[in-house]
DNA sequence: CCTAAAAAGACATTTTATATCTTTTTAGGG
DNA sequence: CCCTAAAAAGATATAAAATGTCTTTTTAGG
């Protein structure tokens, strides 16, 4: 239960991995795939998604790639995780309690509600740049 | 993310139902799922699993059903929720970190692991007993 | 124009979730 | 000793989600 789908966990590693670079180096999909192990053109659906929301910035064509769109101290991992499983959800009723007939006296709702802030909260908590090793830190692509 | 599944909240709302009865009481598969709002057949299987555990006794046979294993203020959420989907992991790594070959110096590791802690403690700090309603309380099946 | 690279969309496969149905075992009562 | 009630066990079915892949299109530099 509750288990990162491998979108997210490829997510993170990916946007992890970008965040080490200095903010203005242009990357290679392919060459961030290779270095976090992971299946490019899955990695190519994910960043896709970070592009929407600005968490990523992307540049077509000859000498494109992708370069981190925020400072790294500022883009957390409930955002990186948001951006690609979607919002965090323990129990359907959380976000619409309408969908469960039961919700007006339902002793069990609150708890949901509270697990969400927990986690929310662990994973807000956490930024790319407390992510980052000393050995990953400005290294170029 | 972080989804119950159906199965999930379908044992919470039966085991909880049967909380609320005396603790002697044999109630009816049938009438559980009909006072819980479950397919039958659906929760006989929940119903399998906790009486495997002991979360709940069955009785085979005329005059069967089932009853609550322990006293309603001695069974978690937790218990509940792991009887059925097994245990909470934010992500694979935390059950066995071997799987993963970047696990040794990974930052994000130790995060899934706080997540988990996080949830199994508000899970754990929930007992049948304080689900129960007054309405809900010692009433027949 | 030609090439490199991301974006977009369609498609394929596997796994998980969500049940249902049938058969078997157990137990009580006449 | 049957007959019936009820759970246990196992097989099966369907739908949805996860996990990718492939093809075509768009964009941009040289
Ligand atoms: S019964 Fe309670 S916990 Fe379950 S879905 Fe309804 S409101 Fe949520
Ligand atoms: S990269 Fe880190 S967080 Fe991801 S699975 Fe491996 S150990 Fe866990």
């Amino acid at each position: 239960m509750m288990e990162l789908t491998r979108k997210g966990e490829y997510a993170i590693r990916g946007i992890v991995y970008l965040a080490g670079k200095p903010i203005d180096k242009v990357c290679l999909l392919s060459d961030i795939a290779a270095a976090v192990n992971v299946p490019p053109t899955f990695l190519a659906k994910i960043f896709q998604q970070f592009s929407k929301i600005g968490l990523v910035k992307s540049f077509r064509g000859t000498g494109g790639g992708f370069m981190l769109g925020r400072p790294p101290e500022s883009i957390t991992l409930l955002e990186v995780v948001e951006a690609v499983e979607g919002p965090i959800i323990p129990n359907r009723c959380v976000v619409s309690p309408s969908d469960c007939e039961r919700s007006g006296e339902c002793t069990v709702h609150p708890v949901w509600r509270r697990v969400q802030d927990e986690v929310r909260g662990v994973l807000e908590g956490v930024t790319l740049k407390e992510l980052l090793t000393e050995t990953q830190t400005h290294t170029t692509c």
